[in-house]
DNA sequence: TTGACATATGAACAGATGTTCATACATTTG
DNA sequence: CAAATGTATGAACATCTGTTCATATGTCAA
């Protein structure tokens, strides 16, 4: 460890900044849900379900993947409840889990935009 | 490659949705994000910052990690643009880039808080 | 200029991650 | 039931990632 001399330099502002900080069974649920989003197979996999409702085989398509892959990422972004599915006989549609993902990926795109001079490549 | 017998289930669908994909140069950025916000270090660093301007010391501090840790993670976050910074002497101060960035936060905690009495471990 | 200190960075290592391939499961049809 | 088809899953492998440790950079004070 090497905190800096003076301990900590502002005392009062740490304080609230750990207050903030949320709980560690908050904390890691959230860290999944990003990371999640933060595989450019699965980011595309949610922008797809953000357009309607699509079966694997549609989304392994759209997402230009086999079928397993989508499978197999299907199944994480399952786990983390950012998507949900209904089966209809041997065909599985799935969809966003609520508004709040929706939302998510909004924000990051605006962002993202505000900044897109800079970071195009 | 393994697509589903029928070529595409859904046609139309799949050609709605694949207009929708965001570009590569779009989604590559934006998977960078989200990969940085998934990292529980990283997390932890923004909710801090998501309270007030905070020097690395007291990031470092507030988030129980080494300041050499610290400075790697901010560096990411720095080319990210996910945060700012400004140089006091040898002091460097960092706060969150812009409200996009808070918003996403808020949203993930909305969304996960949805599903706490069902993830909760 | 020299020492002290806040921050940054490079190398290296252990651990995590995404894909592929093979195979299993489930549902429909004949 | 058997075959066909849409989806799921386990193992294995190469690649990526985050931390630590050592060292470097830049700023202030004496």
């Amino acid at each position: 460890m090497d905190f800096c001399q003076e301990k900590i330099i502002h005392v009062e502002k740490v304080r609230i900044a750990s207050d903030l900080l949320p709980k560690p069974y908050i904390l890691g649920p959230l860290a999944e849900i990003f990371k999640a989003l933060g595989d450019q197979t699965r980011l595309k996999i949610v922008f797809a379900l953000s357009a309607c409702e699509l079966c694997v085989c549609d989304i392994a398509a759209v997402c230009n993947l086999s079928e397993s892959a989508t499978s197999h990422q299907l199944k994480i972004l399952r786990m983390l409840k950012i998507v949900k599915f209904r089966k209809e006989g041997k065909i599985v549609y799935y969809r966003l889990a609520d508004e709040h993902v929706s939302s998510i990926i909004k924000q990051s795109m605006d962002h993202v935009s505000e900044y897109k001079f800079v970071t195009m490549y």
